[in-house]
RNA sequence: GCUGAGGUGGCGGAGCGGACAAUCGUAGCAGACUGUAAAUCUGCCGGCCGAAAGGCCUACCCAGGUUCGAAUCCUGGCCUCAGCA
């Protein structure tokens, strides 16, 4: 069976650099899974470390940072690119912070395929979530019934399932077949305060690196706050700083706040997952270790 | 020193006699998640007991007072800010 190794982990955790040094040593090819990698010039904000060692990844910077893009895509492209990487007798090594992104490539997502419909969305972003959900109760009473109390409250789930919803009178059910692999699931992490640590010192790093000009130079590229883009983490900060209303000691400190709480978020998401191996990055073996748990595993 | 404004939970900021352990925002903690996921949403958030309902205690700068009842009114004190000196 083909084997895919996945690195994954809240920010700030070294995931890249481990994965550039596993790929080395087991010819492998790193296949990014980050929901904010994929946009072209937004290099320092997002904090687009790519290996320095010319260790190739893919998944990053594929479309510009004025455009759309989704789990779809990336599930599309994600499989495609692992597909050629065995296809070359290389290990694929999928890294990144997004876990819907690493979810997409490895489980099934049946209506992934199911387009987006502006238009109706347009017409139901005008609507209050308390219509939203009796337009889906009474569209999709099944659906409804098997939401939880914070879906039902999330306009984004709501106006998805009414696409969904809608889509579905017209059309096959849609469905997805997830492609199986020999999986390896390794994550990294630390406390909170050595990750609250990590980050401030990467955050003030960014600034060193450039990121005000980085922004400015942005323009008005991600003036449309409905762009993914437009919501990465620290640009609405930085920009604070591009117009002289915010000195930078506060918008390190407000930047780490908003990185920290996304890496709980992040945790939030791993934690349920079973299979993963966690090491954590004080434990000055852990690097060893997992050479060797991969060794075992990539050699079996 | 005088005049004016004000001191509320980690912070910001409502409340201006009872329904106030105190709206809300933010931070914090926990959680959800099937095409925006670095997004979006949910719960908790003074202390103690309790599974919960609920109960008890300590609280709105400090000290007194008025009142059946005070974060809210009065007196004195301390402190902060603005204007004038």
């Amino acid at each position: 069976m083909n084997k895919l190794l996945i690195i994954c982990g809240p920010t700030a955790t070294g995931k890249t650099r481990i994965a550039s040094d596993l790929a080395k040593k087991f010819n492998g090819e790193l296949v990014g899974a980050d929901s904010r990698h994929v946009y072209k010039g937004l290099n320092i904000l997002t904090g687009k470390d790519l290996p320095i060692d010319g260790t190739k990844i893919w998944a990053v910077d594929l479309v510009e940072a004025h455009e759309h893009y989704s789990v779809s895509q990336y599930q599309q492209f994600a499989r495609g690119i692992i597909d050629d990487i065995h296809i070359r007798g290389n290990l694929p090594i999928l890294v990144g912070g997004t876990g819907l992104y690493i979810r997409s490539v490895i489980k099934s997502i049946d209506t992934a395929a199911i387009p987006q419909n502006p238009s109706l969305r347009t017409t139901l972003y005008l609507q209050s979530v308390s219509q939203l959900q009796k337009i889906l109760l009474s569209l999709d009473p099944k659906k409804w019934g098997n939401m939880n109390t914070s879906d039902r409250n999330n306009p984004r789930r709501l106006v998805r399932a009414i696409e969904v919803a809608t889509w579905n009178t017209g059309h096959q059910k849609s469905q997805d077949h997830a492609p199986t692999f020999d999986v390896l699931w390794i994550g990294l992490t630390a406390s909170l305060d050595k990750l609250r640590d990590n980050i401030k010192a990467r955050v003030r790093a960014r600034f060193t690196q450039g990121v005000v000009e980085e922004v400015r130079l942005l323009g008005k590229t991600l003036d449309d706050t409905m762009l993914p883009a437009a919501t990465s983490l620290g640009l609405t900060i930085v920009r604070g700083v591009v117009s002289g209303q915010l000195r930078e000691d506060d918008a390190i400190e407000q930047w780490t706040t908003q990185e920290s709480s996304y890496a709980k978020r992040q945790l939030t998401w791993f934690r349920k997952d079973t299979s993963i191996h966690w090491f954590d990055i004080t434990n000055g073996q852990y690097q060893r270790e997992v050479e060797a748990l991969v060794k075992e595993w990539y050699t079996s």
